[in-house]
DNA sequence: ATAATTTGCTAAAACGATTTATTAATTAGT
DNA sequence: ACTAATTAATAAATCGTTTTAGCAAATTAT
């Protein structure tokens, strides 16, 4: 019952050709290669009439493209990256690419367990947000010549393509805004990662306040932390920290957790401190009260890196690196207006 | 600068000896075959020092086994499909198999286009979440014999293996909560999709309204409908239908346009309304008021489709298709609790 | 009429593995 | 001492393409 696949053999046994020239004709060589017109049309009706597709395997094997790409994300669960990748799915489906998406939750064990297990795959380009302690794998990657692509966050020092946003200038913005709207106690909670995005952020909030003259009040979360413990933390933090007037969340799930805690212990403090937070979710435009947020570009970032990635897979030689840097865009909601 | 990938036969050459007696030792026949302890030894080593790697194209195509999986949803951007995404992904890479995701926006077209690209890449199975007109596109798949499970929902009568969610029950029951916590004109917000888990949602809410002799009050909208549309046509829902005091949305993105709307439009209404909805966020915890949700397995759906799928991989013939119905849960919170 | 080109097509190698069939060298059996 | 069985290894086919190198026939040039 199975169907039969039907190979270019077939084809070329089935009109009486030579395998060369059904491959010539398929893929577009035939008048160069100066096959006739009339065999060309012969193959070609041939082919639509069995609805021929090559077997892509056979055709990676042979010319070291496999037509894959790797989308690698901190965790594809979250809102954010789910939104990257499904902007990043719809450009490469239509370029011909498809996508291995996966999640290395910031870990270096799991990035490097899963850039080994691509490049037996033979994937032809890498877009990774990278945890922090791969930048010898980068490395690697790189000396090989390797189509790559770093984003939302990079390495200083490793001269990569890299797409990111302006952390510092977004902070710095957001931060303006909510003392623009009165708030004079502006917490900034943030993990421990040293990693370049979260110092962009963190510096932006400081240079804001510093430029008021306003206090730094800034809550360093251990990145390993459980939520029980991130709660836990940010309470501890509150009830410490009683001058603060408005918070903002350096990423997405501290705002879940900080949001969490204020709901079950501090109910009244919910719609007088001014809130922000780092990229956006649906969710929040119908919070009560509406919440805040730095949106990224997202369509911009992915529309920048598969743009990235295409020149890179044409020509793999003798290309410069390519460093952008994009803005990201202050949602003003209730949250951070005044009470 | 490219360093050398290294093939069986560099292997073979730099030890003297044949490209079959490595293969074998790699693939661990070397007592099966009556490879020498010795040699054994000699080519392990040899493969440890290089770092050898088999090319798992060539594999593949030599096996007929990609070790690629496909899983299809409606959005991977989407909460749900998202968290699915990442749990399929976590034991997928454990069992040596890597994931294609990809979104099919419930549309038969991209379905239908996408399962054709999967085709040429000989993947080894495909988890689909189908789309409404696709029968027939999966009846060809079981007809060519390739391990294939839909989820979320099915086709009546097509013998195909599936994990699903008992709708119906989960909305009888979340129903029937409303209803006990004493909301008397309980409104069921869905679309017009005829898909089995619409339906089965659909029937569960009025098998409980019927029980206890209530009205039913259901609001419809078009599927294709763009979400202002689809806001006009609950704002005019809500203003027809006074009386209504609870509301059950069939699904998330309605439940976001609902909560919009009454947010805009009726703001007194979001703490007296009782709201359920269907499929869980994390966000929806933190929410003023917390949100009552239909929680969906998400843990146990994954892991039985992956272990379903393995087993199929594992024996392609004779085996019996299964239908497996899992059961959701309402996580009870302030939304729909009496006021 | 002969040499040089052009036209139309194809044989065969290659990609990197797996697997079947076979060979050669030992060892065991009688 | 001769056959049978076992051990150790390998040559070659295969998966389905792409691509290089080349051949024969037809055409053009001289």
């Amino acid at each position: 019952m199975k169907k039969q696949r039907h190979s270019i053999k077939d084809i070329a046994s089935a009109l009486n050709v030579s395998v060369t020239t059904v491959s010539f004709i398929i893929n577009g060589k035939a008048k160069e290669k100066r096959i006739s017109e009339k065999v060309t049309k012969k193959v070609l009706a041939y082919i639509d009439e069995i609805n021929y597709k090559p077997n892509q395997l056979a055709q990676s094997l042979r010319t070291g493209q496999s037509k894959i790409i790797v989308f690698m994300v901190e965790d594809i669960s979250n809102y954010f990256f789910a939104r990257l990748a499904r902007i990043i799915e719809d450009i490469a489906y239509e370029k011909g690419y498809k996508v291995l998406f996966c999640s290395n939750d910031n870990e270096d064990k799991k990035s490097e367990e899963l850039i080994a297990l691509f490049k037996d795959r033979q994937v032809d380009g890498y877009i990774i947000i990278p945890s922090s302690g791969i930048k010898g794998t980068i490395k690697n990657l790189l000396d090989e010549n390797i189509p790559l692509i770093l984003f939302d966050r990079y390495f200083e020092d490793l001269p990569t393509n890299y797409v990111v946003i302006d952390n510092e200038e977004a902070t710095l913005n957001a931060t303006n805004h909510l003392i623009e709207n009165k708030f004079k106690n502006i917490a900034f909670v943030t993990t421990d990662v040293e990693q370049t995005q979260m110092l962009s952020r963190l510096s932006g909030y400081k240079k804001a306040v510093g430029q008021k003259q306003l206090h730094e009040i800034v809550l360093k979360i251990p990145y390993n932390a459980k939520p029980v413990n991130r709660k836990a933390i940010i309470k501890d933090f509150i009830i410490n920290n009683p001058e603060v007037d408005a918070v903002f969340f350096a990423t997405n799930y501290l705002t879940q957790d900080g949001i969490s805690v204020i709901k079950e212990g501090f109910p009244s403090l919910l719609s007088k401190l001014g809130i922000i937070t780092f990229d956006d979710n649906t969710l929040y435009e119908i919070f009560t009260p509406s919440i805040s947020a730095v949106a990224q570009p997202l369509e911009e970032i992915c529309g920048t890196l598969m743009s990235m990635m295409l020149k890179l897979l044409k020509k793999k030689e003798d290309q410069k690196v390519e460093k952008v840097v994009l803005n990201a865009k202050l949602l003003v909601r209730e949250s951070s207006l005044p009470k």
